[in-house]
RNA sequence: UGAGAUAUGGUGUAAUGGUAGCACUACAGAUUUUGGUUCUGUCUGUCCAAGUUCGAAUCUUGGUAUCUCAACCA
């Protein structure tokens, strides 16, 4: 380095530069290298908007409503919608409806649904079917202008003709018919005179075409199925890649987003869009979120369901929008992740830990804290007075001491966390030990005096007696090394838990080892469900996020609870770092 | 024996010919009524090989690796 610096020097010197204005010209680069660091999308708009290629920008969010959307679908939401409203512009949702038969009103539901959840709003709600008209036009305009045609091949034989990647395909025998002939089939069949599978439109291109999709793809298909939306009136319905350019055309989208495997459709989305002569949206690739130890795949998922591995699309345990929700992360963590995940053309497998950081940087700021213990041991003051509560104020958030505040009741028997006592403890052990002490947080500091057991060694119960001189607020305040949470067991409340880990147990689960399955790699444990003992605070909060059990994790009410039974997903846990 | 895309610490992502930076992870330390939070620090990186240049992650050439494409799915 001392050697560059010495070469560059030299170099000024050579060159008769000023160091000064070297030095200049450099911290001026620095700061305009800055100001920039934007992704490489946000650098294709800036440069379309200040070279007036567009005015504003137009987005599109465009799901098949087919399923549930997922972790990676709102990576693709929260830049459509935030590329768009960084830049001044609009956001449509639309959805790519072409396939009746894979197609159904309740995704429609549940994918706005968790639009909204998520915190962004569409400028307008469209679908490919609304434009099925203009794009039956377009198709025989294209006819006419001899670009499209009627084939009366099988399947088996347009497969067959279309070639491989390595070898180019053949021209279909029916590839030259008259614009008078295929106008007359391409009509009937719109209007029902054919059967499923008998004939479809096909764009003419070149069949020897590198680009498989350019392979005279197909551009209609004959389907006698109901649509959600437009019912029985048509019978033909246009194919993804005949569509989706146009809809974008349509709708006058500038930047239409889309995922890595797509890269190949963008030749073809523009031929479309060149040889009708309309707007001309352009498509841009990014690459799709991968995340450890989770699957992804809209079958995969399906499956999961299906079988029963998970309670539903909704199984706080799946990646879908829905299960994140009910697992208990905030709208806030699911945007925060987005960002940080960033957006390249480089396949990203993202570690999971990432998310959770982003809902424990969410939730460690705005959730209530309480006292929950899991695994109880009995703890015992011999020298509080029987029958004697005391309360305690304690402050729902510890960032806020002065703030909302809920009231802990002590007695002289409470619960404490069967972890939280160890009789023959190591060295750097904090928690409570014989002859130790510990703080029982927001109360008194106890020392243990004797330990109980049963006929199998099991500890049954710890006698302690507490220092009366360390009540908080009264008196000078006195460490101690230890401070643990604690419940009044005369008030305690008992809910259900449901402890929540990764799913699978692989975290590469896009490259599992042939002739394994990915279920496979199903985590036993993914699921544990047990109880607690809950000081009476935790059952009245009405925060409606996710609350901090502390020194546990995160837990969020399940929709499952009722006023007598209460239920808390397991979001996360916090961060341990401790060793023994 | 095709075409397209992509290669920067363990994981992501910047640096647009001029000091390889940031975040997560991991590991230390300080603070702490959560072994949490916060703060500080440490470890670890330009796919390879030539070339151009005073200077290359960046430009050129040639390799290599990974991903995508042969549904009447999107």
């Amino acid at each position: 380095m001392e050697f560059r610096k010495n070469r560059r020097d030299e170099y000024q010197k050579l060159l008769y530069l000023q160091v000064e204005n070297w030095n200049l010209m450099e911290e001026l680069k620095n700061e305009a290298g800055e100001a920039r660091n934007l992704n490489f999308l946000e650098e294709i708009i800036e440069s379309d908007l200040a070279s007036g290629k567009c005015e504003s920008i137009m987005t599109r969010f465009p799901p098949e409503p087919n399923g549930y959307l997922h972790i990676g679908h709102a990576k693709s939401i929260c830049l459509n919608f935030g590329l768009a409203k960084k830049y001044g512009g609009k956001t449509n949702l639309r959805f790519d409806d072409t396939n009746p038969v894979k197609e159904d009103t309740e995704y429609v539901d549940s994918i706005k649904e968790d639009i909204k959840w998520l915190g962004f709003e569409w400028e307008n709600e469209r679908y490919a079917s609304d434009y099925f008209d203009q794009l039956y036009e377009w198709a025989e305009e294209l006819i006419k202008k001899g670009l499209a045609y009627v084939d009366d091949q099988t399947q088996e034989e347009i497969r067959a003709g279309r070639g491989t990647v390595q070898t180019p395909g053949v021209e279909s025998p029916y590839r030259n018919r008259s614009v008078e002939e295929n106008l007359k089939l391409f009509r009937e069949m719109r209007d029902g005179k054919y059967a499923d599978g008998e004939k479809v439109l096909r764009a003419k291109i070149d069949m020897a075409h590198p680009n498989m999709l350019f392979r005279d793809p197909l551009m209609y298909r004959i389907i006698h199925a109901s649509h959600h939306r437009t019912g029985d009136k048509w019978c033909i319905y246009p194919m993804y890649d005949y569509a989706h350019g146009q809809c974008d055309s349509i709708e006058h989208i500038t930047h239409s987003i889309c995922t890595l495997e797509f890269d190949v459709h963008r030749p073809l989305y523009d031929w479309f869009i060149e040889k009708l002569g309309i707007f001309p949206s352009h498509q841009y690739e990014f690459a799709r979120l991968n995340l450890t130890y989770t699957v992804m795949s809209k079958r995969k998922l399906l499956e999961l369901v299906k079988n029963h591995y998970v309670s539903g699309w909704d199984d706080p345990r799946m990646p879908t929008i829905c299960g994140i929700r009910r697992r208990g992360y905030t709208p806030e963590a699911v945007r925060m992740f987005a960002e940080k995940v960033g957006v390249a053309k480089r396949e990203q497998l993202i570690d999971l830990q990432l998310m959770e950081w982003c809902v424990r940087q969410d939730l460690n700021e705005r959730s209530n804290r309480y006292m929950v213990v899991q695994d109880p041991v009995k703890v015992t003051i011999t020298n509080w007075e029987p029958g004697k509560v005391e309360w305690f104020d304690a402050p729902l958030n510890p960032a806020a001491p002065e703030g909302p505040s809920r009231k802990v009741p002590f007695t002289g028997e409470v619960y404490i966390e069967r972890a939280d006592f160890m009789e023959e403890p190591p060295k750097k052990y904090f928690r409570l030990k014989p002859d130790g002490e510990v703080r029982l947080k927001y109360a008194y500091i106890v020392k243990c005096q004797e330990v109980v057991k049963d006929a199998e060694g099991n500890v049954t119960e710890i006698r302690c007696t507490y220092d009366p001189t360390s009540k908080p607020g009264a008196g000078e305040w006195r460490s101690v090394k230890g401070t643990i949470h604690w419940v009044s067991i005369e008030h305690a409340k008992e809910v259900e838990l449901r402890l929540y880990d990764k799913l699978f147990t692989e975290p590469q689960m896009n490259s599992i080892p042939e002739g394994k399955d990915y279920k496979d790699y199903l985590n036993p444990d993914s699921l544990i469900v047990t109880k607690g003992y809950a000081e009476p605070a935790l059952l009245e909060d009405k925060s409606g996020i996710a609350v901090q059990f502390e020194r546990v994790g995160y837990f969020f009410k399940d929709p499952d609870s009722t006023e007598e039974h209460f239920v808390f997903n397991k979001t996360t846990a916090l961060k341990d770092s401790f060793k023994f």
